[in-house]
RNA sequence: CGGAGUGUAGCUCAGCCUGGUAGAGCACUGCCUUCGGGAGGCAGGGGCCGGAGGUUCGAAUCCUCUCACUCCGACCA
């Protein structure tokens, strides 16, 4: 993409209403731009990063066997009457009446809506067990949103259920989005604590909440020191072991209560990035979603709730990845993963190279965001910081003299001075192995 | 929902106390000089001072009401 034709409206002012890192970051880099209090327009290079934490999001429920669909955002208020949580949910659900004056509303979650295609059509155990997920839209009128994103009424949110025909099935199902929750935070970068929780208004009796540790983080976590050591993207095969190791959330900690030593505690803030819940029958009675077991007998099916905040991440990830000059994307999530510069826009020779390494990068499918603009050096450099791409290409006439461009890795801000060839011939092995990786000497 | 604030140019803000021609920096437009980490000069464009009432000869400024937004607390992906 060239800078001169992107719709990239940076900024060198800090926002007022920003008081975190990420939210004044996302606001400076063109990202977002608030619409009304809690509720955000997505910019081109925002959407970007969150088209690219939904795939991850989606690769990894896929993997996991989840099926995904979609469910409306307006949803009718009868359903909710049915489960009775029409009244229990309070105002932070955003009733609607329509022309003919129904009752509908804005979903904050899909507990009923799921339950009821799930009953329409699913009869027999032996189409047990079911994991359906949508990434969708919710409005939560939050009594009072804050930090952009991080906290919007409006935010997208991968939701998932989970249909089994008994308890043991049902706990099969949440190890499995357990595992697949520590994949999904890792391939993003993010090391996410998971962490014995409330399972609040949802219901239910097993829930964790998964935290990436911030100072910014709205909630305080307790935890065994045994996590600053785990690797938490092992595989689900020591699962077992990892839900041993004690983490709670601040509603679930009980200082005078706690099985972990003083000297072994920790405690942080955290951001809660997703949370699963195992409520067992809590929708599927009242709603009836019951099938025919082998013996024709009706059994009503088990069922949990799993949520990652999709439009949180985006804020999250930042939080756990910037530096005074900007945003440090983690490859896998960044809008593009080379930022071209040139230096000296309108000199043939330079104008000359960054076109021929534009081309080749497309050529060999890197995306990259090529700055063509006749700005000042300076303008640029900060600009490219600030956007915070994995990689920078630096082209300006001094180097071409000597047949030179400068490779940057953000990250380190490691340089490297390489000819058009070399850079050729290693930048895209460089680019696919990802930011972080020190560059070999010149 | 309680408490505290703020609304003036696209952004960050001054002006308000003490009423009298609407301001600065950045951004934007044009020209010139620059150009290796947020350049400089000159010339421009841009505002119903959030909205509605009121007081006054006269209101961004004083009063009343309202709307929006932000912050602190209690609640949540």
């Amino acid at each position: 993409m060239r800078r001169s034709v992107y719709f990239l409206p940076t900024s060198k002012e800090t926002p007022a209403e920003a008081q975190i890192a990420s939210h004044r970051l996302m606001l400076r880099a063109g990202m977002i731009r608030q619409s009304s209090a809690g509720i955000y327009n997505w910019l081109p290079i925002g959407l970007r990063v969150l088209r690219r934490v939904e795939q991850i999001v989606r690769e990894e429920q896929d993997a996991a066997g989840a099926q995904e669909l979609l469910m409306p955002t307006i949803q009718p208020a009868d359903l909710w009457k049915e489960s009775g949580r029409y009244d229990d949910y309070g105002k932070e659900m955003l009733r609607i009446v329509d022309r003919h004056e129904r009752e509908m509303l804005y979903g904050p979650t899909h507990e009923e809506v799921i339950t009821d295609i799930f009953r329409g059509f699913i009869k027999s155990y032996r189409d047990l067990p079911k994991n359906l997920y949508q990434i969708q839209w919710k409005f939560r009128d939050e009594v009072r949103p804050r930090f952009g994103v991080m906290r919007g009424r409006e935010f997208l949110m991968k939701d998932n259920y989970s249909f089994d025909l008994d308890k043991d099935g049902a706990k099969r199902s949440y190890d499995t989005m357990y595992a697949c929750y520590l994949k999904t935070f890792a391939r993003m970068g993010l090391k996410a604590i998971p962490v014995r929780a409330d399972p609040g208004a949802i219901g239910g009796d097993m829930s964790h909440e998964f935290h990436i540790l911030a100072e910014t983080g709205e909630s305080a976590v307790y935890y065994d020191a045994a996590f600053d050591d785990l690797d938490l993207t092992a595989a689900s095969s020591d699962l077992t072991r990892l839900q041993a190791v004690y983490a709670a959330a601040d509603d679930e900690h009980d200082p005078n209560n706690c099985p972990v030593p003083p000297e072994r505690l920790r405690s942080a803030r955290g951001i809660e990035v997703g949370h699963i819940f195992y409520f067992g029958t809590k929708y599927s009675k009242p709603l009836g979603a019951i099938v025919t077991g082998p013996s024709g007998e009706s059994i009503t099916v088990e069922m949990g709730s799993y949520g990652i905040g999709v439009s949180r991440l985006v804020g999250a990830i930042i939080e756990a990845h910037h530096d005074d000059a900007g945003i440090l994307w983690p490859a896998s999530v960044a809008p593009f993963q080379v930022g071209l510069i040139n230096l000296k826009v309108g000199d043939s020779a330079c104008d000359e190279a960054c076109a021929s390494i534009y081309a080749t990068l497309l050529q060999h499918g890197i995306e990259v965001l090529y700055d063509d603009r006749a700005e000042s050096p300076g303008v640029k450099f900060a600009d490219m910081d600030l956007i915070g791409l994995p990689w920078q290409i630096v082209v300006g006439p001094r180097g071409l003299k000597t047949g030179l461009v400068e490779l940057k890795d953000r990250h380190s801000g490691a340089r490297q001075e390489l000819s058009l060839e070399s850079l050729f011939a290693k930048l895209p092995a460089e680019v696919a192995s990802g930011p972080g990786l020190a560059l070999l000497p010149g």
